[in-house]
DNA sequence: TATCTATGTTGACAGACGTCAATGTCCCGT
DNA sequence: ACGGGACATTGACGTCTGTCAACATAGATA
C-alpha cells in the first residue's frame, strides 16, 4: 500500500502499469483497470463500441446505434453512458445529435495489459 | 444472423474474430465475448491471473494465492472458479495441492480483439 | 482406520446491474 | 413563441454478483 504516485484516472492507469504476466498488479492498479473491463464486459457495450470504431469517420451518432438493438432508446443511451464515463468514448454534441467516437488509445492500452509479457507499452 | 459456423467455445470464438473497431461484431460474437472479458472485470480475479501468470514456472498453487489477499479462501476458490470456466486458467491438480496456469493464448487473443485495427490475429 | 490439511461446494445475504416506462432537456424549424 | 425531434435522466423492477460461514471432499500420514 504505497500509494506512493498521483492521482490518476483509469485510462492513465492502465497506460503506465505492466503487462496481467510480467509481475504481479497491485490492489490499487486492479482497482483502477477493473472498471474498463466491466464497461466492456456487456454484449451491448461490445457491440456498441464496435458499431462506433467501425462507423465511417470513427464516430456515430446515437441514431446510427438505436437501430441495431432490440433495446429502448434509453437502456442505449444508458450504455453510451457507461462507456463515456469509463473513458472508452468521447462525446461531442452537434447540433441536435451526439456523436460519440471510440478511444482507440484506451483500447490499445488495456490490450497490451491483457496481453502476455514481451508486448511493449508505448 | 448467419448463424453459419459451428459451435465454438468463448476463447475460439476469440481467436477467429475480427478486432473490435475492423468491422461490426455480431450479437453472437459479443455474447461469446462478454463472459471472458466479464471474468476479468473484477479487482480479485486481475490479481489473480496477474499472481498466477508472474508467478515462477507459470502457475501457482491455490496457497500461493489466498496469503495476498484479505478475503475467505472460499471468496479465492469462488474466483478461481469463475476465472477456469471462463477459459482464462488451466486446473492441474498434483496430490494435495491444485496448481491453475494462465491461458496466455486467450489473453493474446482477447487483446488482440480489444485492440486497433492493423492488428494482425494468429 | 483415524486424523490433519488443502481445496471445493452450498446456502444465504446485501449490493450492483440491465432494462423499461415516464418524464425532462436542449435544439432546430416554422 | 410554438411544436417536434434527439437524446438524457429518473424511478422502479427483477436478476446477477461478491462475500462469508458452515459443511463436504479428497489426499497424505501415522
Amino acid at each position: 500500500m504505497s500509494k506512493s504516485w498521483p492521482v490518476l484516472n483509469a485510462v492513465d492507469t492502465v497506460a503506465c502499469c505492466s503487462p496481467l504476466a510480467h509481475e504481479p498488479m497491485t490492489q490499487e492498479q486492479a482497482e483502477q483497470v477493473a472498471p474498463l473491463l466491466k464497461a466492456l464486459a456487456d454484449p451491448v457495450r461490445l457491440r456498441l463500441m464496435s458499431l462506433v470504431a467501425s462507423h465511417e469517420g470513427g464516430e456515430a451518432c446515437v441514431c446510427d446505434l438505436t437501430g441495431a438493438f432490440d433495446l429502448s432508446q434509453p437502456t442505449i443511451s444508458h450504455h453510451l453512458k457507461v462507456l463515456h464515463a469509463s473513458g472508452l468514448l468521447d462525446r461531442d454534441k452537434r447540433g441536435v445529435w451526439v456523436y460519440y467516437r471510440a478511444r482507440t488509445d484506451a483500447l490499445a492500452h488495456l490490450a497490451a495489459l491483457i496481453s502476455a509479457p514481451g508486448d511493449a507499452l508505448v
